[in-house]
DNA sequence: CGCAGCTTTGAAGCCGATCAATCGGCGTGG
DNA sequence: CCACGCCGATTGATCGGCTTCAAAGCTGCG
């Protein structure tokens, strides 16, 4: 099904057992009694709106975020008001690992559109994997999955141009959506281009002129936030190696 | 002191008590019998040599690693025999961390001058963090470190120009290499122009124009792999925000 | 001593940023 | 209900930094 109308869907059921890491992020490995010890320290909070903060920069770390419903950003606000996205997360995402360290949020996260949050108090999960073998090695594989995907990401702002930039932003969120049952081909940005081009690294003219260009190529169908992807295998063909073969990057 | 002639240095001391984590990285909150027990699940190797290779991307993932003495590298080996170099780890630092996850080796890490390493297997590692909750909170920490620093690393190569990316490089080296005791102003760089820029994210030219351009304008003195900083906060100056009033980038 | 590889330097071209202006949707208020 | 105004998105034109191409210089090693 496509998720029509996300930008005002304020309907959101918050009422979902389980709503917990157990299925979120943890899926496997863990008796019953232990997903319910799990469940029991997790807190749901109501409904947060567009432009709500989860957390800023500077404030105490105490919990980690997981996103039920709808989307977060996270950025790093510098001088002159300026920010640079640092990452979007869907559904099923967590949210604060980065904090973990110096106990105190680096960089601040805000609800993009209507969203249902968990709050994991750190605290109190990390008794909990000490006491659970397989809670702890989840929590591991968890964070170095994180390291995995920066190192993506880093390879990506590092070596590819914007055309394969926004590629692999479209397939990624894509395949993203597609875990969380979402339609892959049929879905809704609730972040605007510039926070896109921040993300990418890119002026917002270039992801404009991108999303144009794309459609043009018959890949997408683009109405402003609703995107419609045409031709999802030449996407990721082009986010991955050289795309054209036009003018190849030099393998620097 | 300077440490002169790094990339020739072979005669070095393995024999060190407390190599461990428990100085390199975990350096407080455990008990000395802890420590002794960390200290016995490590192994150290015979000194490596420039080339060798720790793991290579797609090998079972067993161990971490700990940089003694001496730098690795590592770095996405891409189609055609480009590769993409992910870190540079100096003495002190982690390598393996994005392994955990799928236990699995995603890339490959290379020695890049005669190294002294530690090894960690982590299946034994795991287990005594089960027992010590301070080591384990320490992991934690450790992972988000890595995290926190890719994020770091994100914000350079989505927004900083060529000129901020080397003096970034170089300030981080300065910092680095000044924890272990090592001089913050005079050192060896152990990787070649072409690493460096593929890490940064440039064509080996640029770095080497800008290594130039920074010697002309007297930030620092260089010659060949010899780097002798003249104007630390300069560097620092020019890594963090907009340097030269000059350029400004638009803040997207 | 001579080659191979890395580094440096020069010149030209291109991609994406920047500047500039219009378009378009959406919320507001008359 | 519609006109207005604001802000995000789009489109066009120009500029510039970095890449690319090319070639010489340097260094270390066999």
């Amino acid at each position: 099904m496509t998720q029509r109308k996300v930008i005002s869907f304020d309907t959101i059921r918050v009422a979902c057992k389980n709503c917990s890491l157990s299925q979120l992020c943890l899926p496997m490995g863990l008796a019953p009694e232990d997903v319910e010890r799990l469940d029991s320290i997790i807190k749901r909070s109501r409904p947060l709106h567009r432009g709500d903060h989860l957390f800023r920069g500077g404030e105490r770390f105490r919990s980690l975020y997981v996103v039920k419903t709808g989307s977060v950003k996270t950025y790093a606000p510098s001088e002159e008001g300026g920010e640079q996205v640092l990452g979007f997360h869907l559904p099923g995402e967590i949210i604060g690992l980065d904090a973990i360290d110096k106990a105190c949020h680096a960089c601040s996260a805000k609800v993009l559109e209507t969203s249902a949050i968990c709050e994991v108090p750190f605290q109190r999960f990390e008794e909990l994997a000490a006491a659970i073998p397989s809670l702890q090695h989840q929590m591991y594989r968890l964070l170095s999955k994180e390291i995995g995907q920066d190192a993506d990401m880093l390879l990506l702002l590092g070596k590819k141009n914007a055309e394969e930039r926004l590629a692999a932003f479209l397939t990624s969120m894509s395949s993203r959506l597609s875990k969380r049952g979402l339609s892959p081909t049929d879905f809704y940005l609730s972040m605007s281009r510039h926070e896109i081009g921040s993300y990418l690294g890119l002026a917002v003219e270039t992801v404009s002129r991108l999303f144009t260009r794309f459609q043009e190529d018959g890949l997408l169908r683009v109405d402003r936030k609703h995107v419609e992807v045409l031709n999802l295998s030449a996407l990721e063909m082009m986010a991955g190696a050289p795309p054209s073969s036009a003018h190849k990057q030099r393998s620097n």
